[in-house]
DNA sequence: CGCCTGGTTGACCACTATCAAGGTTAGTGG
DNA sequence: CCACTAACCTTGATAGTGGTCAACCAGGCG
């Protein structure tokens, strides 16, 4: 086993929260793939022969309807991994937000490691529970909650995706667009602006650079996710 | 190994889709569960201690906001599995919405039957994947999609559902409320009434009873689902 | 230097929520 | 059997949130 092999089930940052890692994993054969900024990993409707598992930088994964509207499923970051699903296609794009490092596999390779390794299966099984309860948290934010909440709890999934990488969470460092966030929020990016303009305002973040938000007072702005009487504060 | 037991794992309806399928488990202990309209299966946050497959009747599967807000995950019918999660607990309520029959699994018999049975976490996991699938295809419809689609796309997934199950996939049985409905589509039971008024009056879809919906033009109602030029011919 | 992408803000308006009223059905008790 | 009640469904009037359209700004790059 090569140590690139062992690297695709190790842990690969700082910390990595149980239920995503694939530790488990020890045998497989993977390949180190590096992607530049705005590099597509895969299409929607691709043929999903590979996984991903993210080492570094973030993947956004989206889904298209045929007039162009776009729905940001999810944004990985570094442990995530990308391309696992029971169809023969990629059910969306995977496209990479900054440069970023992953470790591709066959998915054939990864069903010989399964065999192989019944443990592996374990950890992945963990991996897409722990997605489907993230997607499910996302249906309650795009059914039921408005603008401010939905931007509110953006902002401290983010901080909290920050803390698991060992970062400081008052901090959010954004790689992702206007456009992206919005596709993710299912608003547009001018009601994103004017949201965070918002809550810049009533002093609830700092905004210095618009990929740098600072969380002024996390409290307030988790009240506001959660759902909250103070979410009038920041309009 | 009793007959109950082996019926947890084995088809119990007229087809089930093979991602959902969960024939391979074997030996699994379980115990048929019936519940009248209306029982909780479990309530949000309460110990996931048990997961359940449905083998009659419909399952709804909500989240609630502190202020009582609502969102619907999932319908879940025949062959499904309910409770499943990687968490402590469970991360949304469960409710029959009809009269119901379950087999009740304790989790820890579960991850035993995985040791002894490594197929069996395979089928579950290709049922989680397709969960997480569905999932994600209902991120779009929250996220993008207008009232009248976000109908339309829930007649025909109602009605792949009823076909799934061998039964006329033009005549679509609501077992659920219009709340229930809205709360799964992000709208008010008021919108959803108008939207499908709206569907009868312009002879795309007939409603004698609230709770038996008729596809007439189903070609249409997938154009007005998918996107569409066709979508302004519902108003 | 000029273009292009991304971000921000404003004016206006449409879609859907909200509030309200009335209708229908099923269940319950007299 | 019928009256009464309570869900649930439907439709109408009004209002508000967020979308659309437009303009302008800032930074990066050819």
């Amino acid at each position: 086993m090569s140590s690139l092999d062992q690297k695709f089930f190790q842990d690969t940052n700082v910390a990595i929260p149980p239920a995503t890692d694939t530790l488990a994993l020890s045998t497989a054969v993977g390949t180190v793939t590096t992607h530049v900024a705005k590099d597509t990993l895969f299409w929607e409707a691709d043929p999903a022969d590979y996984i991903f598992k993210v080492l570094r930088g973030t993947i956004c994964l989206s889904k298209l309807l045929p007039d162009g509207r776009r729905q940001v499923a999810r944004f990985c970051h570094a442990g995530d991994l990308v391309g696992l699903t029971a169809s023969e296609d990629y059910p969306y794009s995977a496209d990479a937000l900054t440069d970023a490092t992953t470790i591709r596999i066959r998915k054939c390779d990864l069903d010989e490691e399964f065999d192989a390794n019944p443990a592996a299966r374990e950890s992945v099984l963990a991996a897409v529970q722990e997605e489907l309860s993230a997607a499910q948290r996302q249906l309650m934010v795009l059914g039921r909650k408005n603008a401010v909440e939905r931007v509110a709890s953006f902002l401290i999934a983010m901080s909290e995706q920050a803390l698991r990488q060992g970062e400081d969470g008052s901090v959010v460092e954004l790689p992702m667009t206007r456009v992206d966030i919005a596709d993710y929020l299912g608003l547009t990016h001018e009601t994103v602006c004017r949201t965070l303009s918002g809550l810049k305002k009533s002093g609830v973040v700092a905004i210095s650079d618009p990929h740098r938000i600072e969380l002024l007072q996390r409290d307030i702005l988790e009240d506001i996710a959660e759902d909250s009487e103070e979410r009038r504060c920041a309009a």
